[in-house]
DNA sequence: AACGTTGTTTTGACTCATTCCAGAATAGGT
DNA sequence: ACCTATTCTGGAATGAGTCAAAACAACGTT
């Protein structure tokens, strides 16, 4: 949430060979503090924090990010672009199909046995498999209950 | 391929309640005959097959289709939204991240352990799941092979 | 078979997320 | 401190998808 260049956010731009500017610092900490955000949130707290940024150079740091594997991005349908700092872990998500808020969830079965690369090879020959991306559908527990149809972003 | 009214499909938006239209029916077609197109290729399509068709006429039947439960959407990050008719099989799908190409992929372990929603119910209590979706990234055969960057639409 | 209701389609403009462009500014290695 | 690659700025463009209102078509009713 604060403003100074966090040295592991730094380190982490340096370890992929990128530059460490104030932006990219403060897009890592924005998403630090607020999974899931779509750009123009990250931009509203990248403002807040550092000041005055182009939403250029937000989409360009989410994309550099993102090619550099430090971040990732999903798009649920009918949403827009979400960013969260990359973590090993095995993670999904789970997306409410009213109000769009996402929220993480552990892979319930340790070793994600459906979405083994070997499984696939019978199916699609010689395709490449790198990542498996689940998105749990349904509607969240406040949804439920309210009758409205509210947009809120974070859970 | 062919334009006549397919009983078939006819039936099956009797069934959920829509009218028959010439242009729903076609929309059917060209998803049968081409899945995971995305709304142009299937404009395209419907024209070839009944003449004159607004583009907003088809994102209205693809909605209503959709939201019936006829039509089935996936959107993978970076791409358009892709429509497919929807099967009763739990099958997934399979993304090039060079070209965008979608394969179907059944699901390896028949029933999907780690889909299950009772594991997700510890993490985010009172959420309802009604559908848990699996995209798996990789590169496709061909695009190991070609050095160009093709935007192919099917596989 | 004609009618009227109501759901669909047409038309055309419009929104909004994201990207492109070109010039100015900046970070970091030497 | 300097130099050069890289990034940032601001504005304009792109393009998928949506909105609104009028024209039209499906289908149950008479």
């Amino acid at each position: 949430m604060t403003s100074s260049l966090r040295p592991d956010h730094a380190d982490t731009l340096r370890d992929r060979g990128l530059r460490v500017t104030r932006q990219r610092v403060a897009v890592m900490s924005a998403l630090a503090g607020a999974p899931h955000s779509g750009a123009d949130t990250v931009l509203a707290r990248v403002r807040a924090d550092v000041g005055r940024v182009s939403h250029q150079a937000v989409y360009d740091v989410l994309n550099a990010l993102t090619d550099k594997g430090i971040v990732n991005r999903i798009q649920p349908a009918g949403s827009v672009a979400r960013y969260e700092l990359r973590v090993g872990d095995n993670h999904h998500h789970l997306v409410c199909r009213r109000c769009g808020v996402v929220t993480d969830v552990d892979c319930a079965v340790g070793a994600a046995p459906c979405l083994e690369p070997q499984d696939l090879r019978v199916h699609a020959p010689g395709f490449v498999l790198d990542e498996a991306e689940v998105i749990y559908w349904g509607i969240c527990d406040p949804c439920t209950h309210d009758s409205r149809n509210t947009d809120q972003e974070e859970a």
